[in-house]
DNA sequence: CTGGAAAAGTTAGCGTTGCTAACATATGTT
DNA sequence: AACATATGTTAGCAACGCTAACTTTTCCAG
């Protein structure tokens, strides 16, 4: 006499829904708000009402909360940066300045979760989770910079720049979040700057 | 938590007599070994002897005394750049390696200074103070390129490879940091790479 | 069906933190 | 000598991360 079971197999209802989702969202928006450092779990706990011991059931710590919430981001991250990379045929030099334009994109669209990300390495980014995460992310442009200029992906050359490429549009997206660009940036300019430095370390 | 103060001339006096400049010290230290978010005002104050009140009586919070501690670090970095600049002669291409070479030995130097001093619009970073400060740090690297060039500095030609140049030791600084670089990077590999971004940027 | 194990919530409380208020002592000027 | 000021103190607040101990709900074996 089983009533009538939902399309998508549903997870194992408790007390009050599922609370390990609704923290990481919670938490996701708080980072946004307040900066990675910036927020408390309570206030995460307040808006998903509950108690604040109520996390300690889904993860040991603040750190692992994070960490969760991280690698959820970093998987936003990439897919947006395939997608660039997949709009244009290898060899464009306007495959490039797409793959750099998305990664200044998600700075920009979420530069609480950026700066969580790349938090530098005292955080809880000391993660194997994390670790691979952010290599298939680099592996991306990897590929492109290998398929650019025809050669392994594995290769020196390919290697720095691919690495030069990420340090720029790294930079520049730290710069932008911190208000530092020295003069007016129109998204005409940012695509102008990002066509020189690609035009400049892949020549074609 | 044993966070002895360290050999001090032994005054018993009430008044500390430097406590300002103490503190400043402490948390200088602090900012290295905790992380700019990860250290505590009381630890500054354990190390400088006092209670966790007497801060209070120099400084407004929190937000001033990094200010004031961001504020000497900047000095510090501005020097460093400055004489690495000095070092060479205008158009000379080691000249724009030796500068990105000082910025980023730097944040190798005080990692958690250099977070602190980018740590990002939420933080304590929208002091006139400070940003006058970092405008005059960019300043130096505007005046390297323009002499490079031999084109004025508010040229936008040269504002915009100013800030490229800037946005790539700033990225690698961080990725650095983070321990994100995705190859063995020896001084001797880091060199190149500054030198092909120089010549890409900056052609002679 | 049922009863116990386990999951997932609660309240209470510890220690630390940033900061304030009220008080105490040293310093310097008159 | 005396007062004003600068610079320390102690006591205490509210918020935080986290733990312990307890309660309630759900699952599942017999």
């Amino acid at each position: 006499m089983n009533d009538l079971e939902p399309a998508v197999p549903e997870k194992k209802k408790y007390h009050h829904g599922d609370l390990r989702e609704q923290l990481l969202e919670a938490v996701t928006t708080l980072v946004e708000e307040h900066g990675p450092e910036g927020f408390s779990l309570a206030q995460a706990c307040r808006r998903a009402g509950v108690s604040t011991a109520a996390p300690y059931k889904h993860f040991k710590d603040r750190t692992e909360i994070m960490q969760a919430v991280i690698l959820r981001a970093m998987g936003r991250m990439r897919s947006q940066m395939q997608a660039a990379a997949d709009a244009h045929p290898a060899r464009d030099p306007r495959r490039i300045v797409a793959l750099g334009q998305a990664y200044v994109d998600f700075a920009r669209a979420e530069p609480g979760m950026f700066q969580a990300i790349f938090g530098l390495a005292e955080g809880p980014n000391d993660s194997e989770l994390l670790n691979d995460a952010g290599d298939r992310t680099g592996s991306i442009v990897k590929h492109v910079v290998a398929d650019h200029r025809g050669e392994p992906v594995d290769s020196q050359d390919v290697e720095i720049r691919a690495y030069i490429l990420w340090c720029f549009v790294h930079g520049h997206s730290f710069l932008y979040l911190d208000d530092k660009v020295p003069f007016e940036l129109s998204g005409k300019v940012e695509n102008h700057m990002l066509r020189i430095v690609g035009d400049a370390i892949l020549p074609t």
